[in-house]
DNA sequence: CGTATATATGCACACAAATGCACATATAGC
DNA sequence: GCTATATGTGCATTTGTGTGCATATATACG
């Protein structure tokens, strides 16, 4: 194999920019927080109770109270809770700005891809290409 | 214990609609997708060449054909990429439209938690009910 | 037809992440 | 000081997922 050759676009920097911009923004901490149902379900509780305690939390979810310590620090290090410690009580709350504006900037770097990734777009003339390509 | 209560804004529509849209949009397929390293790379890829059949993508990686096969179904599933079938290759392209429309149904979803959000705001008010609580 | 190439799948294995228990640390209350 | 409660951490176990090899399926080519 090794036949094939479609680097059309690699030249262009609109589409440079792209991919760097996807590879900055996607796999981070930030995405991996989210992809707990136990750690999104924490922040359900956490936005319909508001600045809670880890007791509190844990209250009604089925892993022990150590295992949402855990996550809760997880979504603490992605950035998406605050921490405030009052006695021998760790509060968490959600950072509601942060998240927003980090979404935000999410869709600000891939904006351009709606109308530069049109799927198959570009497709037709390029396949008659690769079909000669050595 | 169980000696937590603060269900404080529990009854606010809200942030229970709030708290509805955290669960729908976080930890789903699209999520998923976009964790892993690989797939990343891939998207990145695909970014720069534009359509590509599998080989094409799997040229360079460090994983086996098998292995970049598996991650664009996985793509494809989650509606990252499109497939189009050439013959005895298959052909993926990324749906930017479809990426972009998503992150921005993410965003209007969780655009209200920057105002309702915002971390330890009421939270002065909120912590005598809590010692005081039963 | 049979052979070669492209992709996908079954299976086994490796590795990372989630979980639970026991325990350490920190703080409140007596 | 001592005891009780809250949180975090070490460790072993389980569970999930990525990985590679062998193989099945589909299509092109002769």
């Amino acid at each position: 194999m090794d036949t094939h050759n479609n680097e059309i676009r690699s030249l262009s920097p609109e589409y440079m920019a792209m991919a760097e911009a996807a590879l900055d923004v996607f796999d981070t901490r930030f995405f991996k927080a989210l992809c707990e149902p136990t750690r999104v379900e924490i922040m359900r509780k956490l936005v319909l109770l508001g600045a809670c305690d880890v007791g509190t939390i844990a209250d009604g979810l089925a892993q022990d109270r150590s295992v949402i310590s855990r996550h809760l620090a997880v979504l603490e290090r992605a950035g998406i809770c605050q921490t405030r410690k009052i006695g021998r009580r760790v509060f968490y709350d959600i950072d509601g700005p942060h998240n927003v504006a980090k979404v935000a900037s999410i869709l600000d770097a891939i904006k351009p891809m709606a109308e530069l990734c049109k799927p198959f777009e570009e497709f037709s003339e390029n396949i008659k290409q690769q079909k000669g390509a050595a």
